[in-house]
RNA sequence: GGCGCGGUGGGAGAGUGGUUAUCCAGCAGACUGCAAAUCUGUGUACGCCGGUUCGAGUCCGGCCCGCGCCUCCA
């Protein structure tokens, strides 16, 4: 089997070889450390981690890489506005993010570097920048030269008079070309800056990912993921940057992008007042739900995010947990990942037909007879799940969280309850048997009879 | 203005020429003391107008509507 994949840089799916057989260089650019993630933060990061599931499946070795941008001009503004050092702003932000992430059991990166501990190289790379001519210094900055480049603007499908045509912002006076962007930039003292060749200052946002991408990748590698919002300008200048200090060797092969993430049909905006974190959803639901919603919009497809959303990736997870949990008992057989998923993952990550089959697997569980298509259908979906990264948990504990803020009935309380209802049950006493069902009800907490046993779940 | 994306049944969301997507919700049946869960069956669809074709949600053209990007937002 074959990974297609959507080439940005070719606008059309390929099939993906690497640039060394069995050996894969994937970079994601990472998230700049001053908010908590929201939910737009956290889609690239979930699409990405399937796709890098996918490659450690189909490739021998794979190197992932996503960086931290701890070196950033909202960074600098969100630490003055808070009255907290920059220092420890990116501190807490990162290691929030590792958290929110992992809730949302994305597998970590093999490395993730970050910004503040490559400005020498960043530096090394623009001065070779300027070396070659595609780069000049005016007035404390160091901007690059977008006309040096014959090829700028492919990756997005702009050229260079559109992007002057188009420009919505003032174009700073020292530029030779409005279309140049900034590589190095000066910074007053009570900011963070960098001694250089160019005086004290701070790296501008792309060069980052150019030189980290190089340090760890090499100049030419395989993947570069991101949000569909990065390609014009982010991409487009990393493409630059690269090729042109590489002497024009190639930088990414494919561009991978996500698309956007809405919330009821609007753009996520904080002035709209609609910004969702992930540390907000899963006081609501578990991370495992979230990833679910995420992943049942194919990445390339805009996703809504309603009220919806997570109560109907509740009900399906339930689905899929209700029968791992009735197979509870039946050891599970080792199986290989279905088919089905398998081809619809390389089929340029179609999760949302995945989501689909995983269903089907759930139903041939609840409708396998004997004990040995049991422990075959409960293996293949276990595995289907790991391929996706969901159904890993007990069953028991997915039907036993609780969110945050509710009052938790005690488990011991509740076995009490229904062995209550099952006394009164056995002498027939139905008025009080569904007396006991209702009040266990209306805290959350449903029965289900199955085979002469009584289970419990709350309804969350 | 330029470039690009999308409009599928009550809801979510697949499907790129002919065959049930799937899941939730609804309805009916089986099971159950009654439920729940599960199983079985079932209704509702392809923005609009033309065209190509034996046949189009699926290709082509036009139109309407919504959305994204166009210098630092994933």
């Amino acid at each position: 089997m074959e990974l297609v994949l959507y080439n940005t840089l070719t606008r059309k799916k390929e099939v993906f070889t690497p640039l060394r057989p069995d050996e894969v260089g994937f970079y994601v650019c990472g998230p700049t450390v001053y908010d908590l993630a929201h939910i737009g933060n956290a889609r690239p990061v979930l699409v990405f981690d399937v796709l890098y599931r996918l490659l450690k499946r189909h490739f021998a070795q794979v190197t992932y890489v996503r960086n931290i941008t701890d070196v950033d001009d909202k960074i600098n503004a969100a630490a003055a506005e808070k009255g907290e050092a920059i220092g420890e702003l990116t501190k807490r932000t990162t290691q929030a993010f590792h958290e929110d992430m992992a809730a949302l059991g994305a597998l970590p990166p093999d490395i993730e570097p970050r910004a503040t501990e490559h400005i020498a190289a960043m530096v090394a790379m623009i001065a070779r920048l300027i070396e070659k001519g595609h780069a000049y210094v005016a007035d404390g900055h160091v901007l690059f030269e977008v006309g040096t480049m014959p090829d700028y603007g492919r990756l997005s499908g702009k050229n260079r008079d559109e992007l002057i045509a188009g420009a919505r912002v003032e174009i700073a006076p020292y530029k030779k070309d409005p279309a140049d962007f900034v590589l190095w930039k000066p910074s007053d003292p009570e900011i963070p800056g960098w001694e250089s060749p160019w005086g004290r200052g701070r790296p501008g946002w792309h060069i980052e990912c150019s030189t980290m991408s190089g340090a760890y990748l090499g100049e030419t590698f395989d993947i570069h993921g991101g949000g569909r919002d990065l390609v014009f300008p982010h991409h487009e200048n990393e493409i630059a940057q690269s090729c042109c200090a590489h002497d024009g060797k190639p930088f990414a092969r494919y561009w991978v992008h996500n698309g956007f993430l809405n919330v009821n049909s609007e753009k996520m905006s904080k002035s709209i007042g609609n910004v969702l974190t992930v540390r907000t959803l899963l006081q609501q639901a578990q991370g495992e739900t979230v990833r679910f919603a995420m992943l049942s919009t194919h990445y390339r497809q805009p996703l809504n995010w309603s009220d919806e959303t997570l109560v109907q990736a509740k009900e399906k997870l339930d689905r899929l947990y209700t029968a791992l949990r009735q197979a509870g008992d039946v050891p599970s057989k080792d199986a290989a990942i279905p088919e089905a998923i398998e081809a619809a993952l390389l089929d340029d990550l179609h999760t949302p037909e995945a989501l689909s089959a995983l269903a089907g697997l759930a139903s041939a569980l609840n409708k396998a007879e004997t004990e040995a298509e049991k422990a075959d259908a409960k293996g293949k979906l276990l595995a289907a799940g790991a391929a996706l990264g969901l159904l890993q948990q007990d069953p028991e504990a997915w039907f036993r969280w609780w969110p945050a803020g509710e009052t938790q009935l005690d488990a011991t309380e509740i076995e009490r309850l229904i062995a209550l209802r099952d006394k009164a049950r056995m002498a027939k006493d139905f008025k009080e048997a569904d007396r006991i069902r209702d009040a266990l009800a209306a805290k959350g907490i449903l029965l289900e009879d199955r085979g002469g046993k009584t289970i419990w779940r709350h309804a969350g």
